[in-house]
DNA sequence: CTGAAAGCGCTAACAC
DNA sequence: GTGTTAGCGCTTTCAG
């Protein structure tokens, strides 16, 4: 099985059928094809017509490798070798999507790798063995270094999170930091004085998060309870985790801001496990905000990530990049979407008018 | 800006230059690279040591175009041009994780485009010009005879979407009549009569799963009401819109077999924003078995899609045809997921055990 | 306007 | 063991 996977078994057309069959030399066939207004109209009609009768495409290996072009990009999707999770984040599936769209109105491929997170040099392969003239990863995570080092190789990389200090690689992100005071001040607006963070601060963005998060409440006068920070994981069942120890621990608490959507129902299914009512005893507020955010119930309050301008961001920056431009990293603005977790709001999801 | 984007500009590192470095041929170097035994041990080391340190990465393009082979497979999502949305069906998208993994197992590299539906020849356009060596397509929509004329071209392809009578290519899918009757036959069990249908049968995995619905009702003695089916289509509003058409009709109803988990919960909300109870007055079985559905409240009841499974079996099914293999289509197993909305069954989400 | 010829970076006979 | 040579399918001078 798979004896020889990949190979051209079956004999493809190539340039040199059609021009026999046009009666004309390759070189005019070429030139035809690119459109060249060195040749005669008629001959290039012809040959046009042919190509597309018989469903003939340019072979972009041969292509590629004689203009020394290329217009595929790497995006790359680190998983930890760790915790074996697959990809199913759907924040990263969203923004999955969001490249997919942006790269193919630029008329780009893409070239999707999964890679494990502790030797992202790999994925710097793609670019080495000039299959992609540039990568977009998604998901800093605790990388920096191994990041700075392929941006000192000059592989051109722009990466999905948060921006450090003494970071070479271009990054694109969402205003963390705003996102957290965001989502802070509103929770303090609403009443609520014992806010829970959710969120492990190992991580660029959940640290600046939880910065902004730390300087609202500085603001009100308040400051940030160690006992009411939970350094949950970005996984699914971390949420119901995160208020069990909050629950052990003892602490008073009538929030909770939670640095994903996904974190924040499960915390919200584990405290009505405990009898708590969201939001009237405890308010919550997510992150990313998922499509699915809206649907819940009771409707998800979360701070929302621009994905589709992102997409775009990440897509720009890279071609930039690859022209020669120097790396400027940017940050995307946040918005707080209020629903119901966090007290009054809109209940329904707002409905698009398309029709089903 | 992007001049010439995709151009080559610096000078990368190639064959030729390793063997300058190494003081030997480049036939020499690319022996020692392929593992070559017709080298001195004490050469190819010295070669490798080389290659490694400078980073140096065999160029696949030339390579693939001497080689005639490839490693990369084409991942095709359409979309409607009507209804334009982006890439964001989390089934879809989850389906797009699961091939990544997939892929990624078996050493292919994965080329993703979307592509208009109303168009899918440009889906075989990348294998067309040797960019992949076959095409996964997902979501089969209304597009059956197009897909026929792809396979009758003998473009090795493999659609992921229900089995038709007169198919040419190969499909791989869940097994919809199953899912349906599962579906229903638990919904009449817990003693459900009037169960209300929310898909649209144009769609070939819909109708199947309505033929199972029906034939589970017909099982029970009981005909399947025309004024109970909703032709919902899978935009996740339509949910809502749909139990407002059932409402309008003044149909009761006290039960729903939905489509998919995004089509049942909006419905749910819906049912809920009317005042009715789920599963109380209404009881919800919903389709896919997404990750969310087990977070939200109630914990939805579906028919699970087994997606490890099937991008699994998807690449198997390509790389058979690739090899020369007949087409030979698969039903995957469905299996239904008794959660809260459709009665009784557990509430807690299954959590995993790994640690937050 | 068109064709012949060289060569993109690599591999595989075929020599030595 | 290793180097020389001839292409893989295409584009592009350079001649006509």
């Amino acid at each position: 099985m798979h004896k020889n996977p990949g190979e051209k078994a079956r004999q493809r057309l190539q340039m040199a059928d059609i021009a026999r069959l046009a009666g004309v030399s390759t070189s005019t066939v070429s030139r035809a094809l690119s459109g060249s207004k060195l040749v005669n109209e008629e001959t290039r009609t012809r040959i046009l017509e042919l190509a597309r009768s018989l469903k003939y495409s340019i072979n972009s290996g041969a292509q590629n490798l004689r203009l020394k072009q290329n217009r595929t990009v790497g995006v790359v999707v680190p998983y930890d070798s760790r915790t074996p999770q697959h990809l199913s984040d759907p924040f990263f599936l969203s923004m999955l999507g969001s490249l997919a769209d942006a790269l193919t109105e630029q008329g780009f491929d893409m070239l999707l790798s999964r890679v494990d997170a502790e030797t992202l040099d790999a994925a710097a392969q793609a670019f080495d063995s000039g299959r992609v003239i540039g990568v977009i990863l998604i998901g800093q995570w605790r990388h920096h270094e191994q990041l700075n080092q392929l941006a000192a190789r000059h592989v051109p990389i722009v990466v999905w999170g948060a921006q450090l200090p003494q970071q070479l690689y271009c990054t694109i992100g969402g205003d963390n930091a705003a996102g957290g005071r965001l989502a802070t001040e509103h929770l303090i607006a609403r009443g609520r004085r014992d806010i829970a963070f959710f969120g492990d601060t190992k991580l660029p963005e959940v640290a600046q998060r939880h910065q902004g998060y730390r300087e609202a409440l500085a603001a009100a006068g308040m400051a940030a309870a160690a006992q009411l920070h939970v350094a949950a994981a970005f996984l699914p069942q971390c949420g119901a985790e995160a208020v069990d120890e909050l629950l052990r621990r003892g602490v008073p608490f009538d929030a909770v801001f939670a640095c994903s959507d996904l974190l924040a129902m499960t915390a919200i299914n584990a405290l009505r496990r405990h009898g708590m009512r969201v939001p009237e005893d405890v308010a919550v507020v997510g992150y990313d905000d998922i499509e699915l955010s809206s649907y819940f119930h009771p409707p998800l309050s979360t701070v929302r990530q621009p994905i589709r301008a992102a997409g775009r961001a990440l897509v720009e920056a890279l071609l930039a990049l690859v022209d020669g431009a120097p790396a400027v990293s940017r940050q995307l603005a946040t918005e707080l979407v209020v629903r119901a977790t966090s007290g009054a709001g809109e209940t329904a999801g707002e409905a698009a008018k398309t029709t089903c």
